[in-house]
DNA sequence: CTAGTTGCAAAGCATTTGCCTGTGG
DNA sequence: CCACAGGCAAATGCTTTGCAACTAG
């Protein structure tokens, strides 16, 4: 897998490091297309589906909501989220909770779980 | 709103009200059809969106799946679910979780949280 | 009767893919 | 050089919508 470095792969993780969340690819695509403009819309699925495999980056999914990506350096390897509803911003949160087994009725076996807290973050409170 | 009670209106109640856990347009579709086969997907879709805003039905959107719909007398009023890896269904899990306000950063305000725990269920052990 | 519902087909969106051109190493 | 990446446009899959025919009340 030759991994070739192009001005776009470039840009777009350049994107995805500067961001304060996961992005969706539309918001890669904007913030990326400031360094690359001829960067289209396939390019960013591709790039991004890429990365994603070889664990460069995480696909964050929260309900409800459509898949954003992020850097792997900084995402939360627990699926902890935070939901902004004024903004729409979504922050990795950290630390993990206890009393998640007593949810679980009897026969059932967990391997993992996901978070997400909704609210408002501190910009728009 | 007249909310007129016809043929596939009832189907889909019933699809819903007889399912293990929530159930996807298309599964909706497949198990009204045995009492309408003339039914479509658009009616599907048109009369979940009604029975949504009338509260009769409620949505179950969870990351990374597609939105699910169940019955409200069923649904779970707090966001927990469970869905099975290998079988794909989802159960509403009871009870609720203490201590997650500890996963908050300072500044941030919660007003609501979903969970979901991944595993399999006691069929599929 | 007549407003509201349905089926069908077409329109929308987000995402993926085919194809051919362009380019990094 | 040339395999892989990129741009464009068409294809796909899910959901919504326009429209004319139909039906519950």
């Amino acid at each position: 897998m030759p991994e070739t470095l192009t001005a776009q792969r470039v840009a777009i993780e350049a994107a995805l490091e500067s961001a304060v969340g996961p992005l969706s690819p539309r918001a890669v695509l904007e913030a990326a297309r400031r360094e690359v403009p001829s960067l289209c819309l396939a390019t960013v699925y591709r790039t991004l589906k890429k990365m994603v495999a070889a664990g460069s980056v995480s696909m964050v999914e929260l309900a409800g909501q459509p898949p954003r990506y992020e850097s792997s350096q900084i995402a939360n390897p627990h699926r902890h989220h935070f939901l902004c509803d004024a903004c729409d911003t979504v922050f990795d949160l950290h630390g993990c909770v206890e009393d998640l087994r007593q949810l679980l009725p009897r026969g059932f076996r967990m391997n993992s779980h996901d978070i997400t807290l909704h609210g408002q973050c501190p910009n728009c409170r």
